[in-house]
DNA sequence: CAATCATATGTAATATTATAACATTCTCTT
DNA sequence: AAGAGAATGTTATAATATTACATATGATTG
């Protein structure tokens, strides 16, 4: 029944290249921009990286801590500013967490896939629902400065392991 | 008074209306679950209902300690769970705040128009964007538990008056 | 070069948002 | 009247985020 379903991207992959891509595409960007991705910014960026769940300011601030005895919470949100204002990484509002952005080059909408048991943030395009999306709000007569647009749920590895728990 | 034109639905109407109506419904509907809508938490609802804005839960508690001596942060706190549970409000997670729910009855899905200018809130049913988005879900396998669609932006009631100021 | 400016960071304090834990009271049922 | 479950009172604290001012750093320029 579920043969045809798209898999979820995280299921198995190499991370180690996620990382190195989403490092390599910032520290590109940056430079394009003229804005620098400084050693705190980019190890920031890195911690966030280190996997595909949001993660939190706090727990940010306390694995940078060892490396950086001076870190405090504006260090961190410093550097969380500055990601986000270039686009490479996320806020998720409804975690109050943060989480890589894997298409800063192309600077599309992004809509947020954020498993409850896995705790993986999926990002994807979803161009029909953008484009239904822009109509609503044109409909209103409304002009849009920022979306976040979170669906809270089970994803698809999730859901086959429980299904199929090895 | 109420002479110019201003497409927004919240530019001009009668919001008392919006609050009986609002409260009616409440209660109405924690009657019919057999659940209570007691006086704490019908005030609280009240007090959220005094305006289209999202109020913060401590702005919530500043307005009701006059009249409730004993308030603390969990006075507010439960009576917005049990709100929330009940459909009867919304939290914005991008606001960290708290609005009304005008369609707590028919229990659809909801997109928020958020106005940075004038705060307003403004709830759309928004059906082909969630016909679109539940296609979307479908296909990356993922099972929806909950949603929050957030738009930012300005509301046409406040474009128009920018355009057009007085 | 010295002066200036813009950017980034250090540091301390505090503001804001939210929950935990346990006691007490209230309401309904028996 | 007793007991159970729901709701509230109360205190404390956790978690999230910002402000303000000081210092450093590098680029620009008079
Ligand atoms: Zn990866
Ligand atoms: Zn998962
Ligand atoms: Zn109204
Ligand atoms: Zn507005």
């Amino acid at each position: 029944m579920t043969s045809s379903l798209t898999p979820s991207p995280f299921s198995e992959h190499d991370h180690k290249k996620c990382v190195r891509e989403a490092l390599d595409t910032a520290e590109h960007i940056c430079v394009i921009r003229g804005v620098q991705l400084t050693p705190i910014r980019h190890k920031v960026l890195e911690l966030i990286w280190e996997s595909h769940k949001a993660i939190k300011a706090y727990d940010l601030l306390d694995r940078i801590k060892p490396l950086m005895d001076a870190a405090k919470p504006a260090t961190i949100y410093r550097a969380l500013d500055f990601l986000i204002e270039q686009g490479l990484i996320h806020r998720v509002e409804s975690l109050n967490a943060f989480v890589g952005c894997r298409c800063s080059a192309h600077q599309h909408e992004q809509l947020l896939l954020i498993c409850n048991r896995c705790h993986d943030v999926e990002e994807r395009p979803a161009t029909k629902v953008m484009r239904a999306l822009a109509q609503e709000i044109e409909q209103a007569g409304f002009i849009v400065h920022r979306k976040a647009i979170e669906i809270h749920g089970i994803c698809a590895k999730c859901e086959a392991q429980a299904g199929n728990p090895n």
